[in-house]
RNA sequence: GCUCCCUUCGUCUAGCGGUUAGGACGCUGCCCUCUCACGGCGGUAACAGGGGUUCGAAUCCCCUAGGGAGUACCA
């Protein structure tokens, strides 16, 4: 048999951190067994449904880079279909028409709730013979009354529901949409789906889904129910913990790798690894292994995992990563460095491509000012004619490079009896406007030879001016 | 209310009858060091509670508590 998940989100919202992990799951099983992912739209519900969130849908999909074999299909494209379906279960009395009313299903409720029942839909229509004239009329499926269905999930285990706990639900609404539970089967059975893969929420919804299978005559695919993702606080994830819009996390400047491996440890482990190539997710996964207990999003691991994921990443990868980056900055990387060598310069230090930017900036970008503090601290008279020194070194080099700066640096601080750090914090303030950088003969440069002149020249300028505000 | 699911450090997790209960994030001490990082070596901190079963329970069973989901002409 032939492994065919799919991740079939409803665009009444955007595609968030839940959802993508569902949609991740599916999509390493179905890779992981040389599968089929398929991706479906449910849009039933036409009032909430918005294109908007379709694209938010396909565009974060195709970011993350959880690609369908087929789809993305459309629900509201396939009423014919359920319409048909419909008919056929009401010529079969596998179905039939309900008409009552909102009031009379509001009264119904409440006397259930007076009396401690089970707020359930209690049937009346089900005998109804004449073909009641009057109003709208939904189409209710009968639902076997009494007997059990067994779900053997593949992560909860053996759960069983007692049909009498179900009631005829309704599968067409009074304006012949189909409704949730109906249009899913129909889909899973057509598009041949195997293994349904989805939130823990659904789990109530499967005995209902597998007695319509059963009445469609088809064999129920494999169930596993994925634990839910909580928010921080252990409440359910909301737009203050990490319900956002994924592609929120593209701009705030983490790789998609990352948000996937941060994900797949939620409910899903190998051992003590937490750092996981795309590759080594779908080799090691089986949706045998999830366990099942909720767990919290924890954004301060997901900044970990993505600052792993750029320390480890070709440097070519994050060159084209981090081009939107600029463009969000306001800088144009033509104006200074290749971004390989910054992306080499700065992975170390930046947890995010936006922080790499931001801290890279002076590389692209004159600065108006130096840090007060640090050139209070390191731009010292005694510090002038080191300065001056290894001014004319770089003027003078041959080859800027790494190397042949880092040499000269070497050569001026020895020859003024200095260490490394005496001369190479005033040069790093002195060229970066900061006291933060990576190695001082990267930083250099990465800088370059033009705008490390000037800076050197700078901030020897500034030291002269303060040795003489001193003398005077 | 009813039905279903869940419960190991603050968080993510390992464990699948016998372990000093392991790892990771975070926090923290030390080392490395031209700054900041990265990295290395330590530290902090957990089996929700109560009953069983067993020679022996984090592991199996029951109860309680707590959390979650569903109970729609939403998905």
């Amino acid at each position: 048999m032939t492994v065919r998940t799919r991740f079939a989100p409803s665009p009444t919202g955007v595609l968030h951190l839940g959802s993508v992990r569902t949609a991740l799951f599916c999509w390493l099983y179905a890779r992981h067994c040389g599968g089929q992912f398929v991706l479906r739209i449910e849009d039933t519900d036409r009032q909430r449904s918005t294109p908007e969130n379709v694209d938010a849908i396909v565009d974060g999909m195709a970011w993350l880079g959880l690609d369908a074999d087929e789809g993305p299909f459309f629900q509201t494209e396939r009423f014919d279909r359920y319409r048909a379906i419909t008919e056929q279960w009401l010529d079969e009395g596998k179905a039939y028409r309900c008409y009552c009313t909102k009031e009379e299903l509001d009264e119904l409720r409440a006397g259930q709730k007076e009396r401690g029942e089970k707020m359930r839909y209690d049937g009346r229509c089900r005998q109804r013979s004449e073909p009641c004239k009057a109003g709208d009329s939904v189409v209710r499926f009968k639902n076997p009354l009494d007997g059990d269905v067994v779900v053997d999930d593949l992560v909860r285990g053996r759960v069983v529901f007692s049909n009498a706990e179900l009631d005829d639900l309704v599968i067409a609404r009074s304006d012949g949409t189909p409704t949730y539970n109906f249009s899913v089967i129909v889909d899973d059975h057509d598009m041949k789906i195997s293994h349904v893969i989805r939130g823990d929420d659904h789990l109530n919804n499967t005995p209902r889904q597998m007695n319509l299978l059963a009445a469609l005559g088809a064999p129920p695919p494999a169930y596993a129910h994925l634990p839910m993702i909580l928010g921080a606080d252990g409440a359910k994830l909301s737009k203050r913990h990490g319900a956002v819009d994924i592609r929120d996390y593209r701009e705030q400047g983490y790789l998609p790798e990352a948000v996937l491996n941060y994900l797949v440890r939620l409910g899903w482990s190998h051992g003590d690894q937490e750092v996981f190539s795309i590759e080594e997710m779908i080799r090691l996964f089986d949706v045998a292994d999830v366990n099942q207990s909720a767990s919290s999003f924890n954004p301060e691991k997901l900044l970990w995992l993505n600052q792993q994921h750029i320390i480890s990443a070709p440097a070519t990868r994050l060159s084209e990563a981090l081009i939107t980056h600029f463009e969000q900055a306001g800088l144009a990387p033509q104006d200074g460095p290749d971004l390989k060598d910054l992306a080499d310069g700065f992975r170390e230090r930046a947890e995010t491509l936006t922080q790499m930017v931001s801290n890279a900036r002076y590389c692209y970008e004159d600065f108006d000012e130096i840090d007060p503090k640090g050139a209070k601290k390191n731009l010292r008279p005694v510090i002038l004619e080191p300065l001056k020194a290894v001014r004319e070194r770089f003027a003078s080099l041959s080859e800027w490079s790494k190397e042949a700066i880092g040499q000269s640096i070497e050569e001026v601080a020895a020859s003024f009896g200095l260490n490394m750090g005496k001369l190479g914090q005033p040069i790093r303030v002195a060229v970066t406007g900061g006291t933060v950088s990576p190695p001082i003969d990267v930083t250099v440069s990465l800088v370059g030879r033009e705008r490390t002149l000037e800076r050197l020249d700078k901030g020897i300028r500034l030291i002269e001016a303060r040795a003489q505000a001193h003398e005077n």
